[in-house]
DNA sequence: CTTGCTATTACAACATATCGCAACAGCGTG
DNA sequence: CACGCTGTTGCGATATGTTGTAATAGCAAG
């Protein structure tokens, strides 16, 4: 996998106009004398047939499969890079674990209810109060993409009108 | 629930309240069936001795200097244990890290900028808009506690020319 | 005080992510 | 096309949590 520059027929990938933006990575990377290794390669392969939301592990699993010699430390330094030219975004799910956005989705967080489970996004409207709220209380920039909201969802709050809720312990 | 008013706080010092609360740590183990062990009590002495936030390695260490055979996994459980019981609370870091909120503190999210890594309190009245939104548009409790926001303080914001129309470009 | 049920612990193995550093390799140059 | 600067990789070590499990010990009953 020598790809010496004067190869650029991409091969056979699905026509889909979300090929171009990563056929950019090189020439971004090369724009800031970074380099097009064969890891950054077939990272970049793989986030090019993904879409929507992938942890970290995940990602290093999908490598894996495509070369058995693939490094989590390279694919995480990798991740690290991309996200310097703004092609992935990484926010952390409900446990903490790393999740990466593919771009160019529409800037969203995340809604997960710790009850069931589930997930949802939230969009800019939505989350305009607090974005507002910040930027003229504090001129704080929140950045929607890496926003991870915890809480009970409607059907689970129905579900179990009373939890064993101790908080809030009323003393005196 | 079992509102133990057998020790309606004698309040011969203001500090002493706070550990009134942890006071009641084994009473409320004992209520649910659960145990009273000399490791549940170090760990609830420590926290007594903490205010403010805590990542789940630092308690660890804490621990560890009272007692060095003090095993992260116990601590951890037990910390588990205490959120059930509502004694504690946790977020993530903005690196997807664990972070303990000791009780009672006000209820508060956290406010993180990504260039200069300070961090901020959010209080329930500027997370107000967003709850407002989640609870109106989808019945969605959000759980102000573990709520972490990223993005750019203002003071960075000002220091860095506007760049946003670019891929944003977070150095690091 | 002894006994027994079972919550808890210690410990080891895993999982995920990061870091240090020496060897390697991309790619602009001569 | 070889050279060499310097960005990258490989990989072991480390940091932080999580989980499985046999052994331990809290606590209440007898």
């Amino acid at each position: 996998m020598i790809a010496t520059g004067s190869v650029p027929a991409p091969d056979g990938a699905p026509a889909r106009r979300d090929a171009d933006r990563w056929a950019t990575a090189r020439e971004q990377l090369h724009a800031r004398g970074l380099r097009w290794t064969p890891q950054r390669r077939m990272l970049v392969e793989v986030l090019g047939q993904t879409d929507g939301h992938v942890t970290g592990a995940e990602l290093v699993e999908r490598c894996r499969q495509k070369d058995a010699s693939t490094i989590p430390s390279t694919v995480y330094r990798t991740l690290d890079v991309l996200e310097a030219l703004g092609l992935v975004r990484h926010a952390h799910g409900p446990d903490g674990r790393e999740e990466y956005h593919v771009l160019p989705e529409t800037e969203h967080g995340h809604l997960h209810c710790s009850r069931c489970g589930s997930s949802w996004d939230i969009g800019p409207g939505e989350a305009a109060g607090l974005a507002v709220a910040l930027q003229d209380g504090r001129g704080f920039q929140m950045d929607l993409t890496h926003l991870t909201v915890s809480g009970v969802c409607g059907p689970c709050a129905a579900a179990t009108p009373i939890d064993t809720n101790l908080q809030g312990e009323t003393m005196s």
